[in-house]
DNA sequence: TATGAATGAGTATTCATTCAT
DNA sequence: AATGAATGAATACTCATTCAT
């Protein structure tokens, strides 16, 4: 049977059901086929889409990374939070995006995961919004940090790797943040 | 022509090629035949000494680990070095073999680098060894931080993604190392 | 946007558009999807005048060898021209059609050009129109030869494929003519 | 089961199992799989021997020349046979090539034959060839044509084209090649 | 120990063709 | 007349792995 969708409908679909494969058993380990028997279309179809692998590769990463990016915009705008309170905010986004998608970090000899370019992908969108956010943090004596934007980079990287290692206690990320950025102890709230 | 050689040797020289092969190219580009047109050898002999491309892969990372692991064994032993050049040193260490062998780090969607593999295993080292180092900190008040075993993780794993992206002054990790362990200006040392 | 066509109008125009795009890539390598993306018209519209690609490649070569026959016949009509004349003039028409369409023999292995299609059905042509013609010269005293609608055919075809290779000089392919049909030298002329 | 041979051999078997299937199904319609399948052996030890489809269509066609090239070598180094034997014994096996692999030429449209790339390749051979003795008939008072190596390719590429419509009496071809040479009649001999 | 020919399952990609709208 | 999303079979090519010698 042949079932006609949207378009854009259809592209979603695709990459949604492209992100749930990676995650699962990693990008190389996931062909083509995979990811169109699942979705019960031909083959041909998600060629009709993508030019490429590759191309529907990047489209995932660019899929995620734009919630993400989003979610940062609203923190950013968000006149009831405080320079701890937008700080917070984007931590547990990041953290808790990395929670709810535990697969992602599926590194294994002979497949890697999706985790590495995603990793950088995030970093970077919060380095480019956090950027204001720091900035007067650091003028409105915050933070000290010399170099704040790569501290938090290596936060958010560091973290999440020691999470890949299943150190997932929030109360523990809490005191490096603080520490790291030295801020009082307390000011930053973590989600569990 | 049929050269025999010592069968510890021959691993070795296999897993050697490996390595250099695995950072030029990354690991799934790297075939097993490379790896053995490159030794001048049959690829058959490549499954003699070892089971499959996956059990080659981890005697690689195991090779890598273990010379990381004796030079740390020689610095915490080196009696001319205080607690600050010991950690410097051990900084140095990761940091070095980072900038000496950038395509370690060369991930492409689809093709891991050495690097993703050998990070946690490195991070895991330098734990164990620096666990005693950190202890002694602790107690002779140089370092104050409640989790230091993890910063120094985060440290690690953070700025060798930082450096993936092309930030590689090491003036600049010097300070972010000082920051977050509390450590006073100008006490680590780390090699350009 | 939909733009509705006089049906013969848009027959003619496809066929146009495929015998383009034939002669710049070769058959094999032009697919439907091509021919419909120049045209800006949907890949299925294709199929409602043609049944299949066969079938359109078939009303291409015949078009294209349509337009040649109607140009031998007013040749042939024309009473200006002697049989010199005429045979020039016939010549002509092939190796101009050549010079012109360069790409027509865009022959790789693999990838076949409407050269090779048409080749035979131009020859064919040739013969049919250059039969009266040729039985006149014969008749005449002009022509010698005892097959020379078959010279006729290794003429055209054989320089043809000289031409292919590089031989281009009309001067060259004139004094293998008047070899070949035992015609004075100087009483053909070919444009350059 | 699996059958070793010797390389040499079995690239061999490889090569004359393209060039049956190549002239029996055409150059596309041939996969490389079903090169493999007649053959009962892998695909993948096709492409142990050659690199890509294309490579081994090149060795096909070379291998084809080859043996034609041989067999020319002969007849000109043959001091049994006089200008018009070796003429005579060049233009047989020329033809008697073409009559032996009469699919050789089974070009169809969607499907292109061997023939065109093997024609250009044998004239190629022919004129390498052919120089010496089309030069020695021109000083010997022979041949009196202007450009007797082009004509030699014309008729070559020609008869070939006639052969293709049916045209396989050899009486006529001898006819041809006689007038177009400006040999006296009779002194070219053809097999049937 | 060592060779390298042989295997075979797998992979991305293309494209003529169909069909519901 | 026209659209374009969907199909599915085919294709070239790769590579880890095996095995007879």
């Amino acid at each position: 049977m042949r079932i006609s969708k949207d378009p854009e409908e259809r592209k979603q679909e695709i990459i949604e059901m492209a992100m749930v494969l990676f995650e699962e058993k990693g990008i190389q380990k996931t062909s083509m086929s995979d990811i169109a028997k699942k979705l019960n279309v031909a083959k041909g179809l998600i060629y009709y889409y993508f030019r490429s692998k590759e191309e529907l590769i990047s489209y995932v990463i660019e899929s995620f990374s734009m919630v993400v990016d989003e979610e940062i915009g609203k923190i950013m705008k968000n006149e009831g939070l405080d320079f701890y309170g937008k700080l917070g905010a984007i931590l547990n986004l990041f953290f808790s995006a990395i929670r709810e998608h535990p697969s992602l970090m599926n590194i294994t000899p002979g497949n890697s995961g999706m985790f590495e370019y995603i990793k950088t992908r995030l970093s970077e969108i919060a380095i480019t919004h956090a950027g204001v956010l720091i900035e007067e943090g650091k003028k409105a004596g915050f933070i000290e940090n010399k170099y704040p934007g790569y501290m938090l980079k290596i936060l958010i990287s560091g973290i999440a790797d020691l999470y890949m290692e299943g150190v997932t206690d929030p109360s523990i990320h809490r005191v490096l943040i603080e520490e790291a950025l030295g801020i009082p102890e307390g000011k930053i709230v973590l989600k569990a």
